[in-house]
DNA sequence: CGGCATTAGTTAGTGCACTAAGTAAGACGG
DNA sequence: CCGTCTTACTTAGTGCACTAACTAATGCCG
């Protein structure tokens, strides 16, 4: 077995570990989640809208790194759930102002309580999730560099 | 801003950039295996081939946690493409027997350079990726461990 | 002004991932 | 044996994510 065979065992556990564990903790969520009758990525949405509101699909699809094709059924989704609005804006009627309803502000309170609740689930405490933030931080720098350089 | 309001943040930052690294590799790797007519998934499976084959679908799901659902329309894309054999089994006619053809086999030789190419593109060294990975199964299994739990 | 490129969203099409329900084959107890 | 349970896979339905193509509004330049 070569040093390439090698690699690709190796690299399995990498690329692949990565997947694994995104999919494991969003699933992690879900139980959590259901709660607030949301899905995951409909859950960071609403965390970008809380955080700010309103915002723009475009703003909000640069916070989150997702195409407006993803976004554009997603918040119809949510406006069906009574938690967003969605209406064109005054000043530039092609952009879309998403809004919070109030039942969609109200959400935040039971929100509180899922962070919490993920760490202990996931038994990580404060300096771990800190230290896998970095991690992930820098991954996801490097990939997306990677992505306009030309390759061989 | 409570401690709570804050976790709401600090969490943003966890979970969600997670899931936007495993996203943004994924796409560092499209174009590197776009060369193989692959998917990121359907390479996850060609390796697991590699390693072994022929294998069931339970066993490929169980190496990748996957559903056999997930499974059984990519296997079918994997079989059009000419790169696996899909019959039942002798032994158990309710287990499909997955196979590499030759095609699926000699795959395998272009397969070798990727590993490098990404960690390349990815300027990760060795150390850091087997640091990153050992981060990945600590909380794949955390995970799955709390997938059982009854959560409040 | 008037035409033309740019920008913001949407739609269509493909593929992944999950749950729930269905089918078919093996296993097993009476 | 025969019915029942279990197992392996498939199908149907929902939702995410991407690319490519489209629509509509804006901005800009001559």
């Amino acid at each position: 077995m070569t040093v390439q065979d090698n690699d690709l065992l190796l690299e399995r556990q990498l690329c692949f570990g990565l997947s694994v564990a995104s999919r494991s903790v969003i699933a992690a969520y879900r139980p959590v989640l259901a709660k607030l009758s949301l899905t995951h990525p409909q859950y960071l949405v609403m965390l970008a809208l809380w955080e700010q509101a309103p915002r723009q699909v475009k703003d909000i699809g640069g916070a989150l790194l997702l195409e407006p094709a993803t976004l554009s059924p997603l918040l119809k989704r949510l406006e069906a759930l009574g938690y967003v609005t969605r209406r064109r804006s005054e000043e530039d009627r092609r952009a879309l102002a998403v809004d919070l309803t109030p039942a969609g502000a109200a959400l935040r309170e039971k929100a509180l309580s899922v962070p919490g609740t993920m760490l202990a689930r996931l038994g990580l405490d404060r300096d771990s999730a800190i230290a896998l933030h970095h991690s992930m931080t820098a991954l996801i720098e490097a990939a997306t560099r990677a992505d306009g350089v030309a390759d061989n």
